[in-house]
This record gives structure tokens, C-alpha cells and sequence, in this order.
RNA sequence: GGAGGCUUAGCUCAGCUGGUCAGAGUGCCUGCUUCACACGCAGGAGGUCGCGCGUUCGAGCCGCGCAGUCUCCACCA
């Protein structure tokens, strides 16, 4: 017989054991079967640097989801999971982990240090990998892959050749974002820019025929070092004859000209500016336009070069304030001022970056946007919510070419070498040893490795086996959905869209599932500096993994970012101890383990009911996740189980399992089952190990719920008509309560029933369980009721009588239903006055008119009856 | 400077193509050792859906304007 089953649901004893069955089942391997419809995700992979985070709970459990949900419905599903090496980040960890050491890069070398990533990436790699599993996450793990690993590398290398051979790669001198921490260039989407309070210093240039001054202002004195010329704007009036003389750089000395350009805004500052081509975009930008030297004055950790001896090794910061002090001294500073400005900074260490000329490999962009857009104009990938197409718009149309070496050791080396004979550059997808222009064995490998979002571009193909023809990649290529955070569009979604479709000629995947970032509380974005983070394994260690799921899963809508508070996780929680309690009155209330047939012959009313509401259920969740609409799937299913399965269902079933018609209780029994299994199936996507654990307690066809069949609506159990006239019973129950609690008797004392209706024999047939719910002794169904002393409440359907002599008053009885009868009078009225109106009869849809003339003869039932009641009343008075 | 989100019960949020849409959870109040569950049961109070104008037979839901708030992008030295 069945297993007794604790009074609480104790997360910690199941969700391990039921991890492991499902892992020993093999039921989240893809079988790659040819005959069978796909539905593949590929994970967005975390990096290897640290642990999970609530971002990543809310992605994983968003994924799970959809996998379990096409699983279910037959689909060959495959979500392959893995992790990125995150260059950037996983050095800058390992390089501070070294310092603690007090080792650095140089001291141990190339391979010493990549040897300590691997090591690093064995164990934090395996440690994430771990915690996907505590999540309940479905993956196909004997598909894990990893953006260094073989497979990928080898991806990342036909990329990088097949892009350089089209000429879309190429490397050139370029300014670049040069974060002098991480002491490497950066991508333009990888600088973050914040408000900081500065200063605004302005400074006089002497003329060198000393005919005097130009003034201007800056808020990087430092880089004066670095100016070859100054700009001004060549329509302002003020400064038209001083274009093209000269200028005396203070304290340098140097001569530098005055050039016209329409960079410059006439009327912000003294609409002058100095021009240092080395440091600034936009002075770049002019210095290419008026042919100006380039002299950078910064070393690569931002300190003065040694062309300035005075300065040199000094920091920028430091720098700045000598070369203010000597400007001050020279007479050259004018005055300072309190400047707030945007700065850029490092998204990795926050540092301020140093816009630095330098050699780099760049990707060409223009070529590859276009086709990355009109993939989503046309709509072969569709973004969901659809309003996060604009930021995929904004960016790749507004693209600038795409920065991709990084002066780092972890990562993809870039396959491009270096003749020192010739000076060509030789780039190969095979190790080269020979330059292929000379043929001069004397070639060294560029040192540089590739941005880490170089690889993450390739992962929904290089995962499956590209470049080969697996069977894999043919099968499950292009995936389905991609599920990632709205953060992350123009790091990886709009990377992978171009590189897809340039590589493979197909859109990686239809659909890109955005969602946002989960905040504490306050709303606070969560952070390590402000220590506000919560684990997700502390809360799954707290709560349960469904639990967490649960919350993270309902009560928001895609795209919208969302608060964790921990009182929905108890919410969630005490959800799932709710589900445990149903099985547990189902489990002892069965007598066998066998699965009961259902028999419609042997149907009562509330069969008919629960069959067609769940009916109702199984096709809203099914079409709501179809849609991506989770949250109101997930609310669907919560509001079905706890207030129309336990809070009627079971209860209603209570009088026949207790009853001696063996008949019915087995009647109940099977359509307990029957339903309840149903709705664990489907809430099995949302919260997978307790409905496993249950299902797995059930009578059950079938090996695992992970596995079993999705419910889908069965016409068969469509009783439309049934549920109308169930409705009238619940009616009858609800106002009954309603007026024992305004009356104040307490449920032990019960009293007889009296119903008048209409209908007798539907309140015949839900006459044991009005009796259960409402308190009543029994029920007395008939016409003529002896009203004397009874008290009196009126439904659309019935009219009903509980004679409880002790507390009735004629007078408030009397006052009461008028109210009531007050009430549905401008009910009627109001609905007469919608229905006499002839542009809605005419305009409104059929249905609509419909439904309100059914409301219309609802009321008049229920108003018929009420007068009835209240010339009864007064007679007795 | 540009773009977008949000503004619905005390709090956190749902409300799909406009027509039982005024909801949920939590909190609060009143009862309840009802044979699954007090992580529970029954009942209840609480909102002119930010403000204004418009479209419509009908508007939290569509349009315009305003206010508050948050975010993203750009960035004037």
C-alpha cells in the first residue's frame, strides 16, 4: 500500500534523490531522432568566475520551463548546457588571487599561468555546474561543452579565417577603449559610462607671434602633454582670422596650429579645444581630418611615457596635478571650476578607461549588420517582449567596428602570425610554421587572445559541432528559444545573430525570450559592494528548489525586472505544502495502487465540474506557455489547485469517500486521481521535484512524470451545461456562510437547510455536500417552505431557508433584503440601460450582447425571488 | 540630447487581441483543535486603476499632453 507520507513536504529529503532518478533514467538526453520535432535550447553559458546568482536562478528556471513543458509534449528536446572561460573576468580573478601570493603573470609565464586557469576552471566550472543541478535544471548533460574547449577553439579559429579571408577582419591602428587595470583594450559596449565630479581647468595658449592668448578649458589637463593642435568651429565669428596661426603649447613648448572643425560647438566653454589625437575619440577623429601627429603620453598602465621626464612615471592622476602646479607657475592657468561628467569606466574593475591609440584586430561591422537586421525586421527571430527590438536596432545600426584583441592570456589566441623576414601576416586555422608569404620559418603568433564574447557569438553552432556536419547540428540547428536577460542584447544576441547568420546562412534561433533583473527588496540592482545579494542556494536550502522556482516564475511580466522578496518564496512554499497535503488526503483515501478507470457512467454533478474546469486549465496553461506568457500559466495552476481542487473539489468528495456507496467512492477516487495527476503533469515545468516526488506516491501510467504525457484538452470531459448548474450549489454554499459569519454562529452549530429553486434536482444531488459545507444538518429540497422564523437568502437560483427561530429578526431580515433588492434593481437598470442602447446592440459583438442579456435574466430571476421573499416576510409580520 | 519601462488595495505585483477586470500574494480584522494541510479553513474591510484631454456604443487596457520614477543609449572638450 501506499507510503505514509510526512504532514510537511520536506524539500531536502526528495530533490536530490529525484535529481539522481531522473539522471539515472537518461530522460534529459536528446536522442537526436530524425523522425521527431526539435525544440532546443542552448544555455546562456555562465562564466566560470564565481557561483550562481539570483540573474542566473530566474534564467535557468525560465529555460527549465519550456524544455520540461516541449519534453512533455513529445518534442526531441535538447538544452545543452556549459560555461564561458570569460576571459577577462576569470584573469582578473586569478591575477588577484596571485597577488595575494604575491606572484604576478611575468613570474610564472604564459603556460604557468594558463595552467593555474585550467585549474581554476576545473573547480569553479564544476562548482556552477553543481549548482544548475540544485536549480532542478534539465540538461542534457553528456552535451556539456565549454567556449575553450576543443571543439569550440576550433569553431572560433574557422570564424576568425573564413572573416579575415573576406576581408571583414583586419587589424589597423585604430583608438580603442584601453582599460589600464586590466591592462587590455575593450570593446565600445563594454565601457560603462558614470557621472563623476570633476573639474573644469582653463587655460590660456600664448600665441607664438605674441599677439596673445587663446583660452580654452579642459577637464584632462594632463593630456595637454599629448595636444598637436587646437580647434575651433570654422563659423564662429570670434576666432576667424587666429585659424591657421600658431601656438605655443605651455609647458612643452611646443608649436601646435589652430585648425577649423565642426566638431567643435560654438557656444559651450570658450568654444576652443585642445586636440590630443592620442586620448580622445573625437580628437582622433580630427587629427585624421587635419592630418595631426599622434604623440600618446601614457604607458599602458596610464602613467606619463619617458619623453617627459619630469613627469614620467607618474600616474594620470598624479600627472595632473604637477602639470596644473607647473601650468599655474607658467601663468597659463586661467581659473578652475566644479565640472559633474561622464566617465568612462571598466565594466569588468570599474577603472577609468583610457581612450589609447593602438594596433588591434577589429571586425567589420557594417557588412554583417545588415543581415542581422533584416533577420528581425522580417521576422525569422522574433524578440519577446517585442519592444527589445529597438535596443537590437539602436545598436547594430549605429555600429562601430568591433575591437576583438585583448592584450590576455586566457582565452582564444588569435591565429595570425608574424614574419619577420617579409613583415606579412600569415593567418591559419592550423598551427602555422611557415609565413605563407615568404615561406621564412622565422614567424611568431600574435601574443593576444580574442574578446571573450568572440566565442559566446558561436555558441548556438559551435556547440552542436560546427564547422563539421554532425548529426547533431543538422538535427538541432537553429534552435529554438534563447532565453537571456535584456542586459545582455548587445553583448551576445546581436554577436550571435550576425555570426549565425554569416556563418551557417540561418538564424541561430526563432525566438529571444527577454527577461529582467531580479533586485532586492528596495529595488536595489543587487551588488557585492552593497552586499545585498541573495544565493540562490541558501534560499533552495531554506525553501526548496521548487520553492524558488515558483516565485521567480509568477508574478511579473516578461521583460520587467522584479523584486525577490522572501515573503513570496514562503508563499511558494507553503504552495507546495499544499500540493504535498492533497496527495496525502488522495494517497490515504485509495485503496490500492492501480490506476481506476474512469467510468462518465457512474459521474456525479461535481465530476462533471472538476473534469471540465481542469479541461479549461489544461488548454489556458498549455496556450499560455506557447506564448511565453509563464506568469499567467503558473497563476492559472495555483489558483485551479488551491481554490477550485482543494478548496471545493476534495471537499466535496469528503462525503462520498466517507459515504457507504462503494460505487461512488471509487468514483471519487478515480476522478481525484485522474485530475490530480493531470495537474501535477501540468505543473511539473514549474515546480519539477514535487510533482515528481507525488506523482512518483500516485497510481500512475508510466515511468516518470519528467517523461509522461502533456494533458491536453479532451472534448470528451466538456460539461459546459454541468458546470453552470454547479455553480448554483457553490452559490447556495457561499451565501450560506456568508450570512452563519454576519450572524456570528460558529460552524459546530449546525441547522437544517431549506431550498426552494427551480431546479430542485440539481440541490438534490449536491444536497450531502451542502450539508458538509455549509454547515447543515440536512437539506430539505422542495417549494413550500414554512418561512416563520427561518432565516432567509436569496441566490440567482434559490431561494433558502435556515430556520433558526433564536436569531431571526423580522425587522433587519426585511431591511436586509430590500438592500439586497435595492441592489440587483440597479443591477437591472444598468444593464437595461446598456441593452436599450442601440449602437451597442448593434456595434458590440453578438457574444457580448449576449452575455449581458443572460446577466440581465439572472437578476430578474433573482429580483423575482426577492420580492417573493420580502411579501412573504410581510405577511408574517 | 535620444529611446524605453513603470505609476492598479498598507506592501510586492498580475491584468492576454478594449466588453463580469476591478484581481492575486502578503499584511490587517472576525470566527474556527471541520477526520490533507495553522506552511491551514471560513468570512470580511481596503483601490474615482498617477493627472488631464481625446477615440469608441464601451477604456487600467488605444491616442495625445502633463507629472513623478527607474533604466538604457549617446556624450560637449
Amino acid at each position: 500500500m501506499n507510503r505514509e507520507l510526512a504532514k510537511q513536504y520536506d524539500p531536502k529529503e526528495v530533490e536530490d534523490r529525484i535529481y539522481q532518478m531522473w539522471l539515472d533514467g537518461n530522460y534529459f538526453h536528446a536522442k537526436c531522432d530524425p523522425e521527431k520535432k526539435t525544440f532546443t535550447i542552448v544555455i546562456p553559458p555562465p562564466n566560470i568566475t564565481g557561483q550562481l546568482h539570483m540573474g542566473h536562478a530566474l534564467d535557468e528556471t525560465l529555460q527549465d520551463i519550456l524544455i520540461r513543458f516541449k519534453r512533455m509534449q513529445g518534442y526531441d528536446t535538447l538544452w545543452l548546457p556549459g560555461t564561458d572561460h570569460a576571459s577577462i573576468a576569470t584573469e582578473a580573478k586569478i591575477v588577484e588571487a596571485m597577488r595575494k601570493e604575491g606572484v604576478t603573470k611575468e613570474d610564472i609565464g604564459r603556460d604557468g599561468f594558463l595552467e593555474r586557469a585550467w585549474d581554476w576552471k576545473a573547480k569553479y566550472g564544476g562548482r556552477i555546474i553543481e549548482q544548475l543541478k540544485k536549480l532542478g535544471s534539465s540538461c542534457d548533460w553528456e552535451r556539456e561543452r565549454f567556449t575553450l574547449d576543443d571543439g569550440c577553439s576550433k569553431a572560433v579559429r574557422e570564424v576568425f579565417v573564413n572573416l579575415y579571408e573576406k576581408g571583414l577582419i583586419y587589424r589597423g591602428e585604430r583608438i580603442i577603449n584601453w582599460c589600464p587595470h586590466c591592462c587590455t583594450s575593450i570593446s565600445d559596449a563594454e565601457v560603462e559610462y558614470e557621472e563623476q565630479q570633476g573639474h573644469f581647468w582653463h587655460l590660456r595658449y600664448p600665441f607664438k607671434d605674441g599677439s596673445g592668448y587663446l583660452e580654452l578649458a579642459t577637464t584632462r589637463p594632463e593630456t595637454l602633454l599629448g595636444d598637436t593642435a587646437v580647434a575651433v568651429n570654422p563659423n564662429d565669428e570670434r576666432y576667424k582670422d587666429i585659424v591657421g596661426k600658431t601656438l605655443i603649447l605651455p609647458i612643452v613648448h611646443r608649436e601646435i596650429p589652430v585648425v577649423a572643425d565642426d566638431y567643435v560647438e560654438m557656444d559651450f566653454g570658450t568654444g576652443v579645444v585642445k586636440i590630443t589625437p592620442a586620448h580622445d575619440p573625437n580628437d582622433f577623429e580630427v587629427g585624421l581630418r587635419h592630418n595631426l601627429e599622434v604623440i600618446n603620453v601614457l604607458t599602458d598602465d596610464a602613467k606619463i611615457v619617458a619623453d617627459y621626464p619630469k613627469y614620467a612615471g607618474m600616474d594620470r592622476y598624479e600627472a595632473r596635478k604637477a602639470i596644473v602646479a607647473d601650468l599655474e607657475a607658467e601663468g597659463a592657468l586661467v581659473k578652475i571650476e566644479d565640472y559633474s561628467h561622464n566617465v568612462g569606466t571598466c565594466y569588468r574593475c570599474g577603472t577609468t578607461v583610457e581612450p589609447r591609440v593602438s594596433k588591434q584586430w577589429f571586425v567589420s561591422m557594417k557588412p554583417l549588420a545588415g543581415p542581422a537586421i533584416d533577420a528581425v525586421k522580417d521576422g525569422r527571430t522574433k524578440f519577446v517582449p517585442q519592444r527589445f527590438e529597438k535596443i537590437y536596432f539602436h545598436w547594430l545600426e549605429n555600429i562601430r567596428d568591433w575591437c576583438i584583441s585583448r592584450q590576455l592570456w586566457w582565452g582564444h589566441r588569435i591565429p595570425a602570425w608574424y614574419c619577420a623576414d617579409c613583415g606579412e601576416i600569415t593567418v591559419s586555422r592550423e598551427d602555422a610554421h611557415v609565413c605563407a608569404h615568404c615561406g621564412s620559418k622565422n614567424i611568431t603568433q600574435d601574443p593576444d587572445t580574442l574578446d571573450t564574447w568572440f566565442s559566446s557569438a558561436l555558441w548556438p553552432f559551435s556547440t552542436l559541432g560546427w564547422p563539421e556536419e554532425t548529426e547533431d547540428f543538422k538535427h538541432f540547428y537553429p534552435t529554438n528559444t534563447l532565453v537571456t536577460g535584456y542586459d545582455i542584447i548587445p553583448f551576445w544576441v546581436m554577436r550571435m545573430m550576425f555570426s549565425g547568420l554569416e556563418q551557417t546562412g540561418q538564424v541561430p534561433f526563432d525566438t529571444v525570450l527577454i527577461h529582467g533583473l531580479v533586485r532586492d527588496s528596495q529595488g536595489r540592482k543587487m551588488s557585492k559592494s552593497l552586499g545585498n545579494g541573495i544565493d540562490p542556494l541558501e534560499v533552495i536550502d531554506q525553501y526548496g528548489a521548487d520553492a524558488l522556482r515558483f516565485s521567480l516564475a509568477t508574478g511579473n511580466s516578461p521583460g520587467n525586472d522584479m523584486r525577490y522578496i522572501n515573503e513570496r518564496v514562503e508563499a511558494s512554499r507553503n504552495f507546495a505544502n499544499k500540493m504535498w497535503n492533497a496527495a496525502r488526503f488522495i494517497l490515504m483515501n485509495l485503496k490500492s495502487d492501480e490506476v481506476l478507470p474512469l467510468k462518465p457512467e457512474n459521474f456525479a454533478l461535481e465530476d462533471k465540474w472538476i473534469l471540465s474546469q481542469f479541461n479549461t486549465l489544461a488548454a489556458g496553461v498549455t496556450e499560455n506557455l506557447e506564448r511565453y506568457e509563464l506568469g499567467l500559466a503558473v497563476q492559472k495552476l495555483y489558483d485551479f489547485i488551491w481554490d477550485v481542487f482543494c478548496d471545493w473539489y476534495i471537499e466535496i468528495c469528503k462525503s462520498r469517500l466517507n459515504g457507504e456507496d462503494e460505487t461512488a467512492a471509487d468514483t471519487a477516487r478515480a476522478v481525484l486521481t485522474h485530475v490530480f495527476t493531470g495537474t501535477l503533469a501540468l505543473m511539473h515545468p514549474f515546480m519539477p521535484y514535487i510533482t515528481e516526488e507525488i506523482w512518483q506516491s500516485m497510481p500512475h501510467c508510466g515511468e516518470a512524470l519528467v517523461v509522461a504525457e502533456w494533458p491536453t484538452y479532451t472534448e470528451a470531459f466538456n460539461f459546459t451545461a454541468e458546470e453552470g448548474e454547479f455553480e448554483k450549489i457553490m452559490a447556495v454554499i457561499k451565501a450560506v456562510r456568508n450570512r452563519r459569519a454576519e450572524m456570528n454562529v460558529p460552524a459546530s452549530k449546525k441547522a437544517k437547510v431549506c431550498i426552494a429553486s427551480a431546479t430542485p434536482e440539481t440541490f438534490r444531488a449536491g444536497a450531502a455536500y451542502i450539508c458538509r459545507l455549509a454547515s447543515a444538518t440536512e437539506v430539505e429540497v422542495g417549494d413550500d417552505f414554512d418561512a416563520d422564523g427561518a432565516v432567509r437568502i436569496v441566490t440567482d437560483a434559490a431561494t433558502v431557508f435556515i430556520p433558526m427561530k433564536e436569531l431571526v429578526d423580522a425587522e433587519k431580515e426585511l431591511e436586509r433584503l430590500n438592500k439586497e433588492l435595492e441592489a440587483a434593481n440597479n443591477d437591472k437598470a444598468f444593464i437595461e440601460k446598456k441593452l436599450s442602447n442601440e449602437n451597442f446592440v448593434s456595434k458590440a459583438p453578438a457574444a457580448v450582447v449576449d452575455q449581458q442579456r443572460q446577466n440581465l435574466a439572472k437578476v430578474c430571476d433573482k429580483i423575482a425571488l426577492l420580492e417573493n421573499s420580502i411579501a412573504e416576510m410581510e405577511k408574517l409580520k
